[in-house]
DNA sequence: TTGAAAGCGCTAACAT
DNA sequence: ATGTTAGCGCTTTCAA
């Protein structure tokens, strides 16, 4: 691939292979000439290392994976952006994957990456159970989860807010605004995030001693499809809600638009809050009040933890808790 | 990393590890019996073939290299993941690098790219001119363009719209509509995507001899700042144009908060086409008409042409031309 | 300070 | 059908 090998500027300037490599790695005593010639020689040759020789031989290889459920999801991109800027700076190179929200794809994934030998691996993995990944765990790559966190995953290391405290803050904000009948479009109870948000949710609610229909509460998907059907559903009740928490950006996007094709004013008519719904083009009327995950950091420190478990194997546990931002939009 | 190796299973079979290689790979004779027992050790063992040998053996790793100015630009992100699709299905892994619109980042990214050994690499360039690159020339690993063609990379591959006949045809359907005072925010002209959508966009009114104010074309970045910026200056015009086409989505999401600030309204006040301002949400009103790369399409079709290129390298100089999409919007 | 040699884990002649 | 051997390009003891 690349022409040009150690040996060949080693002949080029009658010295050995190990003198070369030593003068450019810094490491052992080389003359001060003859390190000044071998760095020209590289210049003028073109003379690149390969990696994956290298990689061979010092076992490891200086790259990290990261498996997203979906690389066009805006939050995901700025993960992995985040994650890259980090990696870059560090050294390493960043594979990407798209698991499709495909467990079996993710594990065909894990499986690809690790015969790549990656470094660490980021996983904002869809599988619910840990115990499916735990086959991978005798292998030295070090593991940071993102995003959901599936069952059993409880003492590896991970970064992300705390959702639950998050949606209580927020479902305690609406209470204070007056808003008493407040319903939910939530994600997969077997998601993390999902789950983790309701409880959130619910545990405000109890805590102001708020009555909550069931029926207020849905439990869809994490697309715009779901939040449209869902809220459709919603709207078809006797007895509607005041106010709605959206569970994230693409719930919040297919709710809203059921809103409006049922000529509901929002916030006249519904108040709406949800996560992540963030508005990159600045045209989105209202603006909708929003937490939101500090997306391009969780990808930044999640690589952070990564390289961190790589000196220190044996500390894994490390749960990251981040802080999200907050919207406050015309929406409520 | 991966503690099991051939050798180990081959000792543990006692078999050698050329015929576990064999048995594993498929290719030259192996005894049914053997490649079962060697199957079936494998999976016990939860062996797993380490790639970077492999790679340094097979004298290929396997990868491919994207370099974009932004990950968490929409339209990149599923560029990116068509091309990792692609590189799925055709066993590659897709190393993704974000280059912040920073030729000196990008050239940086190229050099740990050719290091990590690439098969190929597809590139978002920001380079005015391809003799920056041209010094990566003689590597074996080929090069797709893709949006950004810098000046002299004519002769090789890339895959892109085209972006003159598409501004010209958008152009002329403003035209054919009755809008004869229309103007333009474009990018760099350094950019032939400013450049050729620029002027598309002239041979149009040129075509139709429509006479067109210097004044109410505009170049500046492709951002929402530069597409703000611009349209204020442009509405402080005594004679203001009628109707405007922005070159990108940022600069239409800028532009249209600038009419929007003004009090402006579209169409009536003011009528509006883009390039790629898809809307994600379903929220943007009115929706904007579109001409939109195929974004995900390129990212697939640039894997297959690097996978192409590989098998076949003396014909470089393929440009692949996709149809853009069109979303006849309300804003016009 | 420099060189010789071993070896990372794998594949592919070549020999048996 | 299976084993032996060499070698991919690099780093790193160990000698000189």
């Amino acid at each position: 691939m690349n022409a040009v090998r150690l040996e060949d500027i080693a002949r080029e300037l009658n010295l050995s292979v190990s003198t070369v490599s030593r003068a450019l790695s810094g490491k052992g005593r080389v003359g001060e000439k003859t390190r000044a010639r071998v760095l020209d020689a590289v210049r003028e040759s073109g003379y690149r290392v390969n990696d994956v020789a290298r990689s061979l031989r010092m076992r490891t290889a200086k790259n990290v994976g990261i498996i997203v459920p979906d690389i066009s999801n805006s939050f995901f991109a700025s993960v992995i952006k985040g994650a890259q800027q980090r990696c870059r700076q560090a050294g390493y190179v960043l594979i990407v994957c798209n698991s499709d929200e495909d467990s079996t794809v993710e594990e065909e994934l894990l499986h690809t990456l690790l015969s790549k030998q990656v470094s660490g691996l980021v996983l904002a993995s869809v599988v619910e159970s840990r115990s499916i990944l735990a086959q991978y765990d005798p292998l030295k790559a070090p593991i940071v989860y993102i995003d959901n966190m599936p069952q059993g995953a409880e003492g590896y290391d991970s970064v992300a807010i705390d959702n639950r405290a998050a949606a209580r803050r927020l479902t305690l904000s609406m209470l204070d605004r007056g808003y008493s009948e407040i319903g939910m479009i939530t994600g997969p109870s077997s998601q993390s995030t999902g789950a983790l948000r309701r409880q959130g949710f619910e545990a405000a609610l109890g805590e102001r001693g708020v009555a909550h229909s069931e029926a207020w509460i849905r439990t869809g998907s994490f697309t715009m499809e779901s939040g449209y059907r869902e809220m459709r559903e919603i709207l078809k009740l006797s007895r509607r809600p005041r106010a709605m928490l959206f569970a994230n950006n693409y719930i919040a996007y297919g709710a809203m638009n059921a809103l409006r094709e049922e000529g509901l004013s929002v916030p006249g008519d519904m108040a709406v809050t949800a996560f992540d719904a963030l508005d990159l083009t600045g045209l989105i009327a209202p603006l909708i009040t929003s937490v939101n995950q500090p997306a391009q950091q969780i990808g930044s420190r999640a690589v952070e933890l990564l390289l961190d478990r790589m000196r220190n194997p044996d500390q894994a546990g490390t749960r990251v808790i981040l802080e999200p931002g907050f919207v406050d939009g015309d929406s409520w």
